[in-house]
DNA sequence: TTACATATTGTAAGTGCTTACAATTTGTGT
DNA sequence: ACACAAATTGTAAGCACTTACAATATGTAA
């Protein structure tokens, strides 16, 4: 069927492929009266041109590297919906590519560029300012656009969309110290991930400010491993406030706080951040800093289009808005 | 960097592109002198392939096309993760394509097709059985390889991998007679989903078995608006058990239940299908279905391998093992 | 009608690789 | 040292397009 190349249309249509070519990419140089025959030949074809053959020839893929690392986790299939969305308008096809820590990070960087993508989207939460450096400068040499989908950098250049983690945590714990709440816990990972840490700051501020005593408590992202760690917490802590960097990390707290004796939110306040659909389905509902990740997928890609299509672009650290969304368990 | 082109390394090396080429499709076809030599200046110089002459020139881009309708999904972006994972073993890049139903699925195909993918993975639950035959004759035409993930059909040939849904479907509706429900509803998608469908006859088939009235209650799968719905739902329906195709779904009413002061698992049973991380975030946890959604992802690019590289594959209709996780809910 | 600008089309040279085939080198047995 | 086969390398023809440049057709004003 649809394997018919450009000689074939050429060929049905009497014209040469240059004129089909044309057609295909400039319209406006073909005259109307070809143009149209040569269109009715292609539909009656159902030629497609060969998109290996036109990027080999114009260099060109319309083709976007994505680069994660966990795709299973929702933030990061959210994200990819606004990028797929926003792609598919601007004609773009969209290529995986995940990336493993243990994995040399810059010899799957460099197979990325030899797959000659028009431009990448690296989505990674977990990138510290060192990694963002040496991923920039990678992408620089290789003249590749590139912009970095909710990475929190210190860096002033590197085009990204994020929003104010900082900014988040310093809410939320506001919120839950003009609530009455002393001792309040920030939830996070064990492991370190740069938006993380900015959320830290901000909580560690606002706790400052108040002054009350800021305490992390870290465990794993995995229920069934954070479960039984926070069993032990009720033992022996004082709390009445808990924010987690996560809603998936909250609402395990809060049902563990549940299970042992605790109101919420009459003993107990509790935020997460995301506002993932864990948050709706929690009892009692949980309170939680939506976060714009699908927004954050479809900003950045159409920043990356811009920038691939070499437009001027006014502002390349684009953050955006994020709002408490007030339920139950605070 | 890395823009070296394979004539630059033959010229480095003082061979000729053809072996360059060689040294990397068949290296057993050089001599070793000459292909250490020709391999030090590759890495000297970063050179890497470009992957789109490569396909232009070799008809193989090692590239599976991957389509999916909402990658949001927990279940979707599992099994992309499985691909993903089994993908990059076997040298895959992988191409995302997006579908809607308002959208033309025919002319989707035909661009994914144009696209020169090697393999077509087709994840999608809602696909019906008409859908299914319309596809797999256009793949046939273009004789690319493709591999149905989680799809339910009857035809016997499509290569497919899957679970055994009606046999789930019967499983846990038997378990929850056995625990003495009568009374049990199956809580289902309004949108009709052919693996729904699955279940749905399982559940029949175990409830007129049990010579008791099978039950099918159907909502959206989106929190919001199954949550009023569940409400009114207690208002003047007796029900001691239920079996919700998704666990968000199963989560939902099962909130809305304890609100509307049932004791679970005491006066009312629930489980759902997918155990994903819902059912061990709620309280109490549910019980719920696994399926394999990660091997399911994983065994069908693997299939797909052996499809594209035409070895003999002995079954293309695989059916991976489920199994009850018995939680608090039952 | 002619000269010239402009619109339209065709020709052919890439694009960076693979691979059939030809040419050359090497090795073997005599 | 020679004939021949096998191993190794090089040459060149694609692969299906884009696009600069050339050629031709068309339109306009004098």
């Amino acid at each position: 069927m649809s394997n018919a190349t450009i000689y074939d249309v050429a060929g049905a249509a009497g014209v040469s492929l240059a004129t089909v070519s044309r057609v295909l990419n400039s319209p406006e140089k073909v005259k109307e009266e070809t143009r149209t025959r040569v269109l009715k030949v292609i539909k009656e074809l159902g030629y497609r041109p060969n998109v290996i053959a036109r990027g080999l020839a114009s260099r060109k893929t319309t083709t976007v590297g994505v680069v994660i690392s966990d795709i299973t986790r929702a933030s990061v299939s959210e994200m990819l919906g606004g990028i797929a969305d926003i792609a598919e308008k601007y004609k773009y096809s969209i290529k995986l590519f995940t990336i493993h820590d243990e994995a040399d990070v810059l010899d799957t960087l460099q197979n990325i560029v030899a797959e000659q993508v028009d431009g990448i989207l690296y989505l990674n939460d977990e990138l510290s300012d060192r990694d963002v450096e040496l991923i920039k400068r990678m992408f620089n040499d290789s003249k590749i656009p590139y912009v970095f989908a909710n990475v929190a950098t210190s860096d002033p250049i590197v085009p990204t969309v994020s929003i104010d983690y900082v900014k988040a945590g310093y809410e939320i714990t506001k919120k839950l110290i003009e609530k009455g709440c002393k001792d309040i816990y920030l939830l996070s990972t064990a492991r370190r991930y740069s938006v993380n840490d900015k959320k830290e700051e901000g909580y560690t501020k606002a706790m400052v400010e108040a002054k009350l005593e800021p305490m992390i408590f870290r465990t794993s992202g995995d229920t069934s491993i954070n479960k039984p760690h926070f069993e032990t917490f009720f033992a022996d802590i004082n709390v009445d406030g808990a924010i987690a960097v996560r809603d998936s990390i909250a609402v395990s707290f809060l049902n563990t706080a549940i299970n042992n004796g605790k109101k919420v939110p009459e003993n107990l306040k509790i935020a997460g951040f995301q506002n993932t659909k864990y948050a709706a389905l929690s009892r009692p509902e949980l309170t939680s800093i939506d976060i714009p990740v699908y927004d954050i997928g479809a900003v950045s890609m159409r920043l990356l289009t811009k920038l691939m299509q070499s437009q001027d672009v006014e502002n390349t650290r684009i953050v955006l808005p994020h709002r408490i969304i007030e339920r139950q368990s605070i």
